[in-house]
DNA sequence: AGGTCTGTTCAGCT
DNA sequence: TAGCTGAACAGACC
């Protein structure tokens, strides 16, 4: 599932295959994944241009062309592949062509990724990996929603998702229910390491599916660190396991 | 074949 | 306003 450390692969991915080649064709005829544009927008915006420099905050990825920028979110089951042949069932979602041969597509089986030009960066918190101590208490640490929810929530620290959540709450030794307003500044500051650490490993690793507990993630699976059985429940929406004697409740 | 689950985002509630 | 719920997507799995 794409979460922070899948977004910088992609990320890295563009950086090294996709630049400073110019952009001949378009694909964007997806009206849904390159929604509110019409067919044919993003094609005549970018055709002509090269893409220059790619950034991510989170999740989210735009690359910079010395014209318009382009956004690029890879929802829940989204990758990019480079020169592959266009997969069957329309799941290229969304593709660029590059003059000589060459082609970058966002493949999706399902349809939630996303391109769109200009994207508003505004309603995303700082970078989860990049957060300092002081922003990491202010936007984490005030409230009174679970910590999981917060950390999911992408306006508070952005590039968290499910798996993300419960693998550093795993490793930080935190109840996933517990309110955030209960958290003091040691666990806060505990909670930041772990995020760290975790959205670390992920990326060298390949990917928030290698994480330690994650491995264990599923009914009946055991806690890496002490044998437990983990628990499972719905918190801040979305299923989640726990370390009902690693992470005890607050 | 049909039902449930998956995860992210966002609109629309309380 | 903060927090929660459901809709959107479409495939995997039972």
């Amino acid at each position: 599932m794409p979460e922070l450390p899948e977004a910088e692969r992609a990320r890295a991915l563009i950086e090294a295959r996709a630049l400073d080649r110019t952009i001949v064709a378009v694909d964007d005829a997806d009206t849904y994944v390159c929604r509110p544009h019409a067919p044919g927008e993003i094609a005549a915006a970018l055709t002509g241009h090269k893409l220059t420099t790619a950034h991510r905050r989170g999740k989210t990825l735009w690359v910079e062309t010395g014209g318009p920028v382009l956004g690029l979110h890879l929802g829940m089951a989204g990758r990019f592949v480079v020169n592959s042949p266009p997969a069957p069932r329309g799941w290229d979602r969304f593709a660029l062509e590059f003059e000589g041969g060459g082609r970058l597509a966002l493949r999706d089986k399902r349809r939630l990724s996303r391109a769109v030009l200009d994207p508003d960066l505004s309603r995303l918190g700082p970078d989860a990996a990049e957060a300092t101590r002081a922003q990491f208490r202010e936007r984490i640490g005030r409230g009174s929603a679970p910590v999981k929810a917060r950390l999911l929530d992408q306006k508070a620290i952005a590039g968290v998702g499910n798996l993300l959540a419960d693998e550093t709450l795993w490793r930080a030794g935190i109840d996933p229910r517990r309110s955030v307003g209960e958290l003091d500044l040691d666990e806060l500051d505990g909670l930041r390491r772990s995020l760290r650490a975790a959205t670390r490993d992920a990326v060298r690793h390949g990917g928030v599916h290698t994480g330690k507990m994650i491995r264990e993630r599923r009914r009946g699976g055991h806690c890496p660190r002490c044998g437990a059985t983990l628990e499972r429940a719905t918190v801040g929406g979305r299923t989640t396991f726990w370390c009902p004697r690693d992470q005890p409740a607050g």
